[in-house]
RNA sequence: GCCCCCAUCGACUAGCGGUCCAGGUCGCGGCCCUUUCAAGGCCGUCGCACGGGUUCGAAUCCCGUUGGGGGCACCA
């Protein structure tokens, strides 16, 4: 038989990174199975639905890549369904009213245990278990209920999801076992916590996908990055496409304690990404960054600064700041340009007249005014960066100026000297 | 308070009784390269939480301690 698994986010605001870390091992689990990943959204508590939270959900996955198999179900749409179970159950005498709720009956005696894919063996003593809601008095199914029930109905061969779920798993069990179902296979993978061992949340960075994809981060690298937290293949890879993370992951290698999100790394990691791309489709990323973010940069100067770029940035949303010279006015500041008129002047000239105008040939006549008066390419060169650029970070100086051109480079030159 | 879980460098992890005076990656430090910043190359720093066992032998198995986390709703 082939897998089904799922993730079940509740529409309740922005997808959480966590939450797509559990649902991308679902993902992997399922591609690497050749089986199914469904998406569920479990709105049975619609107090706290948030009205455009289904369809954020849904794009964060679609531009995260994890595509899910069939039509996006709703947990609401089974209130019917399940109060018709807890109905039968109740005349079965395994559930009761109770304040015009429906509660289940769970066994006072014995264990209810399961083999956990992760943790292995899980028992919970009987007499701890609560009685719980099945159906609320309004009517509507409890998530414990729903969700299990859910489950069964959609022949969901693989549970996986956060280990803060484990304490309701046996209630679930129980409920599966009442209606006379098959359980499935359960997996509790650890949760991700920020840097200080708490919950990840808005205080340690970006948590949600679309924080992320704002920041620049590349889809593929973010991937990478969140299936190394808490799963490792061997000791030594780290780098792999979608295609190699499919074919090596095995939830017997998830691992049982909980990992803390890097940041760090994630930069490294979307550096060494962005820095792999062929360059047209680094230039092509940019574009269509920018264009999402608002900017309305010309595309083919983007595309023509790409490859000063490549190199020297880590996220997408760094471009703006070390590249937006290009696009637009600059104000630089005159503490860093320091006393340097003699040099800028000779740059000036140098400028002028120069035949061809490429990176090269200004390199050359640059250095040679540099010598000139006997300056190192250091000092030589920064006063003009910052005249040009208005940055003492930039791409590399002389292509930056040959992309800038003649009029733009000379126009900078002078305003600086007239301050 | 009760129940459950987790424990290798600062971080992510490899390790599943000898091949480990613990390996890889990020970070950090140094050097090289260099027009800035990066990138790249080289080198280095840092860890088996603690205490008892078991065993010829333990990071690996068992028990306890400590530390951390999660759960105990007519939330999901």
């Amino acid at each position: 038989m082939s897998s089904r698994v799922r993730m079940a986010p509740s529409p309740t605001g922005l997808l959480h990174i966590g939450t797509v870390r559990t649902a991308l091992f679902n993902w992997l689990f399922a591609r690497h199975d050749s089986g199914e990943f469904r998406l569920r959204i479990e709105n049975t508590d619609t107090t706290r639905e948030v009205a455009e939270a289904v369809d954020q959900i849904q794009d964060s996955l679609r531009w995260l890549g994890l595509d899910w198999d069939g039509p996006a179900t709703f947990q609401l749409d089974r209130m019917d369904d399940c109060r018709e179970v807890a109905q039968r159950l109740v005349a079965e005498g395994k559930a009761y009213e109770d304040d015009g709720a429906i509660r289940f009956r769970m066994p006072d005696e014995g264990v209810t245990a399961w083999d956990d894919v992760v943790r292995g063996r899980v028992e919970f003593p009987n007499e701890k278990l609560e009685d719980v809601v099945l159906v609320r008095s309004d009517g509507r199914s409890t998530y414990n209920f729903a969700s299990p029930m859910e489950d069964v109905w959609d022949g969901i061969t693989h549970v996986i999801r956060g280990d803060d779920h484990i304490s309701n798993t046996p209630k679930q069990l129980n409920i599966i076992r009442a209606v006379g179902a098959e359980v499935p296979v359960y997996a509790h993978v650890p949760m991700v916590y920020g840097s200080d061992g708490k919950k990840l949340s808005k205080r340690h960075g970006a948590v949600s996908v679309e924080e992320f994809r704002h920041a620049g981060y590349l889809p593929d690298a973010l991937v990478n990055f969140l299936a190394l937290l808490g799963w490792a293949p061997d000791g030594e890879t780290t780098i792999m496409s979608r295609a190699e993370l499919i074919e090596r992951f095995s939830l017997e290698r998830v691992s049982q304690s909980p990992a803390q999100f890097d940041y760090d790394k994630l930069d490294w990691m979307n550096g060494m990404y962005l820095r792999a791309m062929p360059l047209d489709d680094f230039a092509h990323a940019l574009i269509l960054y920018l264009g999402e973010q608002g900017y309305d940069w010309d595309a083919e100067l983007v595309r023509k600064t790409a490859p000063l770029v490549q190199e020297k940035i880590a996220r997408l949303g760094e471009f703006p700041g070390f590249a937006g010279f290009f696009f637009e006015d600059v104000e630089p500041n005159p503490d860093d340009l320091g006393d340097a008129t003699p040099m800028l002047e000779a740059a000036q000239a140098a400028l002028e007249g120069l035949e061809p105008f490429t990176a090269e040939a200004i390199e050359a006549a640059l250095r040679a005014a540099a010598d000139e008066l006997g300056l190192k390419p250091r000092q030589a060169f920064q006063p003009i960066r910052v005249a040009v650029t208005g940055s003492k970070v930039s791409p590399g100086l002389f292509e930056s100026i040959e992309l800038l051109g003649r009029e733009t480079t000379l126009a900078r030159l002078s305003a600086v000297r007239a301050v």
